[in-house]
DNA sequence: ATAAAGTCTGTACCTAGGTACAGAGTCAAG
DNA sequence: CTTGACTCTGTACCTAGGTACAGACTTTAT
């Protein structure tokens, strides 16, 4: 397979600046050229499918590059990688109910008061 | 009262570039100088303490202006932009938690398989 | 042979919410 | 009256993950 970059963008359906992106952070290659233009192969279809299925898993470039280092075998690391993440969304769900639950209380005072005055706007100027 | 920039910073415990940028995106005055230094009044503290609070509860400082507009009679448009913020909330949680189910999974998959290679690399480079 | 389409290199720009200077001017304490 | 601390203006930089574009060059289709 000989892919010129804008073939391999269109079959991942990216775009070629992202590829270009990709190699300036250095979670794929460059090919080297033997002539002005590079070519692609199986191998970096197959590297940039995997970032777009880590990233589409909620996995960050950072994670990706490291992800990409290891081996099959290398499973505690890959778990390391993956535990990592997920305490990471865990901490900012919590973060998230944390405020919804504030909004939502405001909104339910709003709802509910016989107030002429606006209770969250007088929460905040208090 | 009469503050300047830096005792204003300091008595809301915040750096005095972020009420510059404050100023620059139009959600604090810049107080007229009749001399160089410039002087703030009680108003552009409350201001800014109102601007902390809604920041806490999670509200972002385009919708902090928009709050900054209305008076206590709007409770209708005040409760619009809390339902907005809320309902991005809701959505990002959805997100998250999906992202969460899908990285626990792949998680125990690894920890449970009777397998050599890593399940988790495996479902990546399918 | 020529024109259109693609590529390469380098750089700037975007969001959101700031932070960090440099250089010039000003205010206040001693 | 000097010196240190502060302010003002303008601009650049930061994260994360890209996007956009100019100018020069190459490849491909007709």
């Amino acid at each position: 397979m000989n892919l010129t970059i804008g073939k391999l963008a269109k079959s991942c359906h990216v775009n070629v600046e992202t590829i270009r992106y990709y190699q300036r952070i250095g979670i794929m290659r460059i090919p080297e050229s033997t002539q002005s233009y590079r070519y692609y192969n199986q191998q970096d279809l197959e590297t940039l499918s995997f970032i777009q299925k880590a990233k589409d898993a909620g996995l960050q470039l950072n994670e990706i590059k490291e992800l990409l280092t290891l081996n099959l075998e290398d499973r505690i690391q890959v778990r390391h990688v993956i535990e990592q993440r997920l305490s990471k969304i865990d901490e900012r769900i919590q973060e998230l109910v944390g405020l919804k639950q504030r909004l939502s209380t405001w909104l339910n005072e709003c709802k509910t008061t016989e107030d002429e005055c606006c209770p969250i706007l007088m929460e905040l100027k208090q």
